[in-house]
DNA sequence: ATGTAAAAGATTATAAAAATCCTTTTGACC
DNA sequence: GGTCAAAAGGATTTTTATAATCTTTTACAT
C-alpha cells in the first residue's frame, strides 16, 4: 500500500505530462530527462497508466504519450492503483487473499475504516489538484 | 505502512495475552502453538514489546510474558509501531527520509492528510476494543 | 548447581521492488 | 517500400525488505 518508488516515479510523470498543453505529444526521454526518472522504469509505469486509460500512447516516430482525458477526471486513486494496484492496508483486506476469522474479527474492522477514508480521499483529489495548487 | 505479518503476528500475540487472567505470567510456545505463529519470530516480536513498555518479560524457569500495563491503555497505533516502527504511508513522511519539494509538493499534503487520519482513527482504538468486541 | 525460558545477535531464505536489457511492433516521414 | 524513432513486451538481474531459523548468553526459580 505504501507509495513505492515507481509510485513517486509515475506521480511526477503523469503530472509532468498534465501541465503540457493539451494533446500535446510528450516522448518519454522528455519526461525522463526532466525529472530524473530512469527512462526504462518510466516506460512501464507509462505502460500501466496505457492499460488503465489514463493516457494515450502514440508509437513510432514522432511517437511518445498524450493524456488521454482531462486531469480533472483522474483520481489520485486512480493514479496510484494504476501503477501499484490495488489499494490496501493490510492483507486480509485484499481481494484476492482472505481469512477464516474474517466476518467476526475485530482488527479487521478497524482496518476496512480506516481504508475506507483513505480511499475516499484519494478519490476526491484529482490530478487537476495536484499540478494547480 | 502496510501490515507485514510480523505485525499480523503480533496483534495475535499480544491480544492472547491480553485475554489472560491479569498478571498471568505465558510462555511464548504457549501463544505460539494457540496461535500457530513461529516461535523464535514471536521471539522478537515481544522483544519489541518489551522494549516499548506494551509486556513484561520474565527470564528463566516459569519465566514468560504478562502484560505491563492494562489493555484500555494501550492502543492499536502503540501495537502496530512497536512491531513495525514508525507509520507512514508514503517514504517523503518519514521523518528520516525528506525531500526538498516537501514545502510546495501538493502530493505531499494530501498524503500528510490522509496519514493524519489513519493515526488518529489507530490511536482511539485500543488492545482492550479489540479483545472485546 | 541445574534446568528453563527469554534476550541478543548472527545467519539464511524468501519475496517484493527497482532497474536494466533485448527483441518486437508500430507508425511517421522521406 | 525503406528507414528511423519510439513504445510494447518479455526476460533477467540487482537490490532491499521481510520472514524465519540457529546459536550463544543471561536471568531466575527451585
Amino acid at each position: 500500500m505504501e507509495l513505492t518508488k515507481a509510485g513517486d516515479y509515475g506521480f511526477l510523470g503523469i503530472m509532468y505530462l498534465a501541465r503540457q498543453p493539451e494533446k500535446r505529444v510528450v516522448r518519454l526521454s522528455e519526461i525522463s530527462e526532466n525529472e530524473d526518472i530512469p527512462e526504462k522504469f518510466l516506460a512501464k509505469i507509462f505502460q500501466s497508466y496505457t492499460r488503465s486509460g489514463l493516457v494515450k500512447s502514440h508509437r513510432g516516430a514522432r511517437g511518445g504519450f498524450s493524456m488521454a482525458k482531462p486531469a480533472e477526471k483522474i483520481t489520485v486513486k486512480d493514479i496510484m492503483e494504476s501503477v501499484q494496484g490495488p489499494i490496501y492496508l493490510t492483507r486480509c483486506l485484499n481481494e484476492a487473499e482472505s481469512c477464516e476469522r474474517k466476518d467476526t474479527c475485530s482488527l479487521r474492522k478497524i482496518w476496512m475504516k480506516a481504508q475506507d477514508h483513505l480511499t475516499n480521499l484519494l478519490e476526491k483529489k484529482t490530478l487537476a489538484d495536484l499540478i494547480t495548487s
